[in-house]
DNA sequence: TCGATATTTAAATAATTATCTAAATATATA
DNA sequence: TATATATTTAGATAATTATTTAAATATCGA
């Protein structure tokens, strides 16, 4: 999950995202629409596929990229907990009732 | 909004606004649920506060820190609008119809 | 006013991320 | 098979972000 936000922490990435989801695109045509490198662009491509937000399916010489809602909707889904606005099934609670200066290292969360 | 999504993408962060979901916190009580430093909290809190996701309030000695839910809701929007969960008013359209090379500086769309 | 507590700011450094050019890989086609 | 096209990987560097310790600021209470 947190692959994910940081993954979506960009503007390009955002960007990219928004043109996938009009329709599947090729890396090429996608870095068409950025002032930026095609290697740059595909390293923003990866980003994006190891947050699982995209996929990716070569198509011959190209290798056609296209939006995975799946992960999306899980953050989604974080915002409507916090906001509120979903279900209001879970009780909401932080890790620690009082305060506790545990040395352990952070276990991922969310 | 790139300010909020950059806020996001980050554990600590996030963790902070968990906690002040409960309840209104001031800075050291919640400094007292991380292994890190105080100043270190302090630069998350500011970190919060200038993407207008927290709001802090002096109290004599202490500073507490309130969540603000209004930018929240504005990336739960962003969420909605692109999980296409929200309103279908408007029509999904990337930047320019056709891939261009304009060099121009990237206008902030989110 | 002085000393203690709460928090932030400054300055330095470490760690992460973004970006580029050049080279490598894969596929298509003449 | 050789050449061109599409894309990624490698390696280097620049830029950003996180973190720490030490110092500064603000408030409280004796």
């Amino acid at each position: 999950m947190n692959e994910s936000f940081k993954a979506l922490a960009d503007p390009t990435r955002r960007q990219i995202l928004r043109l996938l989801r009009e329709k599947d695109r090729t890396a090429g045509e996608i870095a068409d629409y950025f002032n930026m490198s095609k290697p740059s662009i595909s390293h923003h491509l990866n980003a994006l596929k190891h947050a699982g937000l995209v996929q990716d399916e070569r198509q011959g010489q190209f290798i056609l990229y296209s939006l995975d809602t799946t992960v999306l909707e899980e953050v989604l889904g974080w915002f409507l907990e916090f906001t509120g606005t979903g279900k209001e099934s879970e009780t909401p609670s932080s890790t620690e009732p009082k305060p506790k200066q545990s040395k352990e290292k952070n276990k991922e969360v969310d």
